[in-house]
DNA sequence: GTACTTATGTGCGGAACCGTACATACAACT
DNA sequence: AGTTGTATGTACGGTTCCGCACATAAGTAC
């Protein structure tokens, strides 16, 4: 039985929200609010409250109502799936790119599957009545929303591919570089147990696949710290699931805000 | 390498298209079709084609853009993923509780999944011009048809769990179940093959577990024809995979309608 | 009835991963 | 410096499933 660590955390330490006047920059951060129509955006402007996600904090719990949807920034999101014996799976990952409480638009209110901070960073909180109202118009809003959601289907569907034919080195691959895709630099603060938790494996097969990707001098690690040294070297022993997933998600959303600007 | 039976009819065989208005009835063999509004069914009943689905006819090729979207009555279709090796892998499976072909109101056009009849039977098909204008109305059918997207959601991150975790015996009951909620009757038409081109598995670990469930009284079959003798049985050895996708599309969608109207 | 095709059954060595147990190493705290 | 907790490394037997090869059986065509 596998625990995931920080869930504990989750309880007692509440996301802390800032003002959110003073962070225009933090919101374009996020693709989706980036390309937010401009009335949509003025509209939640003041309404998006730019929060801490900490390690291992649960946003969503499985089966429960939650009442925000979330516009993660800097930090990346899991959304998993937990067994009756404690066993866990990720169905896919949240970034930069997303946004978490689709069910809160789909109609559903929730879903089976936890939603967990896996990389620690900020994102922006918005009460899902307003992002409900902009989506019921039917507007460019809506047709956003629901081009990532099937983005996101995409992903869902080719984790269960990958989780039936791909090996754990290959499925390693392609979580580090997923992970990789939504972060600003090049180190994922991680430990193996953790990755284990994500991919559903044993924490040692994690140790294994990660020692080959080291020794082949792709990756460096050191408790809890993973440096990404060879991307392409990743990208070479990675399954075709990567680029399917990353196709899908660059021919179905907006393209990221640049550097420059 | 995997090659699925009934890839190569479905260029040489296309499904004859029959006259719709006497059909009504067969119309509400269609969850979704039946819980309509009224006004948006008058619409659409004139364009609706009752066709025959033979078994593997493809509607819808990976990655390639369809015209129209499908209402499956009696048929059963399989959203599969087909690796660049051919290996295969079920993502998802519809039947007349849903329509084929959700990218076409979510606005990506296509998915890189193939849609494949995985048990003949027939269902209507209709072009996506009028259901997308239908959609994009903002009402009661764009709710009904995100929440079945929602429901298949929660069937394709399921799959993802149930391939990572849980044995083949498990997985095969979790198939025959899924069909058999789909079928009037308790018979499937399917060899072992095609079962395992869709778990994405070998035939012979399919025999293997056929033949326990056999045994066990609780299935029989030859050649391609698997009866159902105890579906309370099948609901013991399967994982909590089943349970909780049909929980989702109990909670999600309208009831079907019940044989006495 | 015979030949052919398709579906199913069986056996065997091997690979991948699991469960378990334990060893080592680094870091933080006292 | 020593203690403690967490992260990572190693080892080993067991299980499941795979790839392959081949046998049997049930339909189909001639």
């Amino acid at each position: 039985m596998l625990v995931l660590h920080g869930t504990k955390t989750s309880d007692t330490k509440p996301p802390s929200a800032k003002k959110t006047t003073v962070y225009f920059d933090e919101v374009k951060m996020n693709r989706l609010l980036a390309a937010l129509p401009d009335a949509a955006l003025k509209l939640w402007l003041p309404k998006l409250e730019l929060i801490d996600l900490p390690l291992g904090h649960v946003l969503y719990e499985s089966s429960a109502t939650e009442s925000n949807v979330y516009f993660p920034t800097t930090a990346i999101i899991s959304l998993l799936y937990v067994m009756e014996n404690g066993d866990s799976a990720e169905i896919a990952v949240v970034g930069n790119e997303g946004i978490v409480g689709i069910a809160l638009f789909m109609g559903g209110n929730s879903t089976p599957s936890r939603a967990v901070v896996q990389s620690a960073g900020r994102g922006f909180r918005l009460e899902a009545a307003i992002m409900k109202k902009e989506f019921d118009r039917a507007g460019p809003a809506t047709h956003l929303l629901l081009r990532y959601t099937q983005a996101l289907i995409t992903q869902m569907a080719q984790t269960a591919v990958c989780n039936r034919h791909h090996s754990l080195d290959q499925q390693l691959c392609r979580w580090l570089l997923l992970s990789l895709d939504r972060l600003a630099g090049t180190e994922l603060v991680m430990t193996q147990l953790l990755i284990a938790n994500m991919l559903g494996v044993r924490r040692e097969g994690v140790t294994e696949g990660a020692m080959k990707l080291q020794k082949a001098g792709l990756i460096s690690y050191s408790r809890g710290r993973i440096k990404v040294l060879d991307r392409s070297g990743l990208e070479k022993r990675v399954c075709e699931c990567y680029a399917v997933v990353k196709r899908e998600y660059d021919r179905l959303l907006p393209r990221p805000i640049v550097e420059s600007q």
